[in-house]
DNA sequence: TCCATATTTCATTATTATTGGAAATATGGA
DNA sequence: TCCATATTTCCAATAATAATGAAATATGGA
């Protein structure tokens, strides 16, 4: 799922979905809204999809797509357990560091 | 940060400087630890430096590198408040999708 | 059945990311 | 100064990802 989000166009269809909540949006709608052709979008939309960061139902013509919640909380659960031990942010300063350090 | 984290290999030296903690880890033993040869473990550090994952300082002849854990709390402030609200995760099932959906 | 709409799949190209050996740089100590 | 260690930078090769037109597929309605 990071890889899924990391990924301009595919993190700004995701922030869309999360904003149209529930109902979803047909992808036609997404790819409007965003200026995505349909070839492109259909693309990331699958890439989403293998990652669990989104559903979809059809609806009559329509592939109407809504954001996963249940995975971005999985998501966050990892990074909390995995990459966040709340360790005291200070510590040695960066003396001695060139300037990338 | 999530293009930093959605790579394996990065992913694994982060997660392995988290459990080191706030002394960090020189960039040889990460590289001992993990097998990885020098000069990928130093192409992924700096990926890690440019997105602000890891902070480095130098000691003698080593750079200790350690997680930067202000920016993973940032990075989940903003995955809660722009791709997290709080939507009822249920909601029409899948029905009449295909095998994909 | 035939057509229009909605979306996906295919094939190709372009772009970007990853890898790791060899050479270069930085440090500390004899 | 000279050497050994630690790490980075350079470079070339390879692999992975992204973009999109055109063709294919699925649906609903006349």
């Amino acid at each position: 799922m990071l890889a899924a989000l990391a990924q301009e166009t595919r993190l700004a269809i995701f922030r869309l979905l999360v904003r149209a909540g529930k109902p979803g949006l047909a992808a036609g709608t997404i790819g409007e809204t965003l200026g995505i052709p349909a070839a492109t979008l259909s693309f990331h939309l699958k890439e989403l999809k293998h990652a669990e960061a989104v559903r979809c139902r059809r609806e009559g013509r329509s592939l109407i797509y809504r954001a996963d919640f249940g995975t971005m909380t999985d998501l966050l659960g990892f990074l909390t357990a995995h990459c966040c031990r709340g360790i005291d942010d200070e510590g040695p300063g960066l003396e001695g560091c060139g300037p990338d350090c």
